[in-house]
DNA sequence: ATCATGACCATCC
DNA sequence: AGGATGGCCATGA
């Protein structure tokens, strides 16, 4: 791949602390691509075969919806992980999104 | 350059 | 509430 734009989301995702979660919008956001949200879930496509991994289960879209669970190996991976993250999931959304919500931004602090 | 494909988003109905 | 539509844009053929 090489791809830089998927190395950016990638290193995104990657430091999204354990416990918390984001969008596809926010990192689209803060790589300065507000409008490339869906280059990020589709950089996500690859999530599973990128080498160092990256949580995928931990980005959602805007409303906290599990939109990619059926990408994973199994569909019911995405939310076990959360799961096991100390984060809710009712009806394949994030419960408290709001508040385990994790703002890229506040990381990327060039 | 053009077309098709999206793990999105906002808006409209 | 849920479906349809258009916009936006990287990637690959």
């Amino acid at each position: 791949m090489n791809t830089n734009f998927y190395e950016q989301v990638y290193e995104i995702v990657r430091l999204i602390p354990k416990g918390r979660v984001t969008s596809y919008g926010a990192i689209a956001k803060s790589l300065g691509a507000a409008k490339s949200s869906r280059m990020v879930g589709y950089a996500m496509r690859f999530a599973g075969m990128a080498h160092p991994k990256v949580p995928a289960h931990r980005v959602v879209n805007s409303s906290g919806l599990l939109t990619g669970k059926f990408h994973f190996e199994t569909p019911e991976m995405m939310e076990d992980l959360l799961a096991k993250e100390n984060v809710k999931v009712k009806d394949d959304k994030i419960v408290n999104f709001k508040t385990v919500f994790w703002n890229p931004m506040e990381e990327i602090t060039e």
